[in-house]
DNA sequence: ACATAAAATGACCCATCGGTAATATACCGG
DNA sequence: CCGGTATATTACCGATGGGTCATTTTATGT
C-alpha cells in the first residue's frame, strides 16, 4: 500500500484542476497501474487499489478504459513501442554488425530499466486477451530477430565470431532482461552503467583473451 | 486441459494399486502441480484442476498439503536443492576460477530445463507465504554468490577478466535464466548442446579476438 | 468377516475481484 | 440561469477458487 513515491496522483488531487484532458488522466492511470502491477503483481493488484492511489474509486476507471485486461494491454504497448522505437532507430544507422549489436543492447538496457519496459518481459502473456497476447507475442519476435539480424550481419562482415545466432540472441536477450528483475533507480549502478557493463560482457566475454591459435610467433 | 502427456496419473489410476505409499503420491501430486502451474500460470491453476488432473477430487489434495501455498513451496523446494546440490558438488572439486564458472554454467543450464528447476525463476516470490518466500529468496542469494565467488576467484586467479562479479554474474544467471522461457524437450537444441553454447557465448563473447594489445610479435 | 483407520467425496462457506447500474455532482455553452 | 454532457460515486451482481466438514468408501490387521 506504499512505494509509489515518484507517481503522483496529479490529474485529480483536490477538486480545482479537474479540467485536465482525458488524455492527461488516460495516461495517470496507466502510469500508477504499472508500477503497481511491477510492485505486487498483476493478479494480486486490484483496479479498486489502483484506483485508491489515485484518490479515485474503480468504476471511474472504467471511463478510461474498457477493463483490466486493456489496461494491462495498453501498458504493454507503451513499453512495447519503446523497444521499437529504439530498434528502428539503430536498424536505419549504418556500422558494422557488431556496432549495431552494441547499440541494441545498449538500447534495450535503457527500456527495461523503465516501468513501461519492464512490462513485456515481468508480466505473464498469458495474462491477456487472445488478441492482445499475438501482438505483444510479435513484438517479442520481432526484437529478437533485431537481435539475430545483426548478429548474422557481424558474423557475415567478421566483427563477430561465427556462432548459432538464435542461441547468441538468446544469451544476450535473457541476460538483459534479467535486469529488470533487480535493477532499483536507488541502486548503485546507473542505467549507464549497467549499460556499458553488459556490452563489455557480452561481447568480450569472461575469460582472459589469449592470442589468437598460432599463426603469430611463439613463447 | 491438455499437454501433461508424460505425467501419468500414476497412484490412483483405478481401484486397484491403491496401496501405494503416502510419500510417493505427494511426489506425484508436486510433479502434476509444477507442470500445471508452468503451463498456465500458478494463479491460473486451480486445486481443483490438479486434482482432476490426477483423477482425484481438490479435497483429497489436502490429506497430502495443507494449502496450496505449501504445494507451491514444495516445488520451488525441489528445484532448490537441484541448484544446491550443483553448487555444492562443483564447490567441492578444483581448478581454476573459470573452470569451475563454465562448470556453474552447465549445472545450472541442466536445472533450468527441466520443472521444478523453473520454480525459482518462473514463479513470483510474492505468490509464497512469508517465511517460504524467505527461504527461497536465500536460496537465490546464495546461487548468485556461487557465481560471484567463482568469478572473482578466477580474476584474482588470472583466469577471468578482471571486472565487478556482481554484474558479470547477473549476466550470467540473467541468460541461463532465459532459457525457462524458452527451452522445449522437443525443440531442435538438446540440453548439453544448449549448455555448451551458453558456455561458449559467456566465456569467449561475440567479438572476433583480436590479438592482446601488445607483448606478442606483429606483422 | 469385521472393526478400525486412512483416504476420498460431495456439498458448502466465504472472501476477493472484475464488472455493471442507478444515481449524484461538476462543468460547459447558450 | 438552465440544460446537457462528462465524470465520479455508492451499491450491487456473479464468478471463481481456496479451504472446510460431515459422510462415505476402501484397505488392512485380526
Amino acid at each position: 500500500m506504499d512505494g509509489q513515491a515518484g507517481v503522483a496522483a496529479e490529474p485529480w488531487i483536490p477538486f480545482e484542476d479537474r479540467r485536465r484532458a482525458r488524455g492527461r488522466k488516460k495516461e495517470a492511470v496507466l502510469r500508477m497501474a504499472v508500477r503497481l502491477f511491477l510492485e505486487n503483481g498483476v493478479h494480486r493488484t486490484s483496479l479498486a487499489e489502483v484506483a485508491a492511489a489515485l484518490n479515485v474509486t474503480k468504476p471511474a476507471l472504467y471511463n478510461y478504459f474498457r477493463s483490466k485486461d486493456e489496461i494491462l494491454f495498453e501498458c504493454c504497448r507503451l513499453g512495447r513501442e519503446m523497444y521499437e522505437a529504439g530498434i528502428a532507430d539503430i536498424a536505419a544507422r549504418n556500422g558494422s554488425g557488431l556496432e549495431k549489436l552494441r547499440a541494441l543492447i545498449r538500447s534495450y538496457a535503457k527500456v527495461i530499466t523503465q516501468d513501461f519496459g519492464q512490462c513485456l518481459v515481468r508480466f505473464d502473456d498469458r495474462e491477456l486477451s487472445p488478441a492482445a497476447r499475438a501482438d505483444i507475442r510479435r513484438a517479442k519476435r520481432r526484437i529478437d530477430e533485431a537481435f539475430r539480424t545483426e548478429i548474422a550481419r557481424g558474423i557475415a562482415d567478421g566483427s563477430i565470431r561465427p556462432c548459432e545466432p538464435k542461441v547468441a540472441g538468446f544469451v544476450i536477450t535473457g541476460a538483459l532482461n534479467g535486469i529488470g528483475t533487480w535493477y532499483s533507480p536507488d541502486g548503485p549502478l546507473s542505467v549507464d552503467e549497467i549499460a556499458d557493463a553488459f556490452v563489455e560482457r557480452l561481447v568480450d566475454g569472461l575469460a582472459v583473451r589469449r592470442a589468437p591459435a598460432a599463426k603469430q610467433a611463439g613463447p
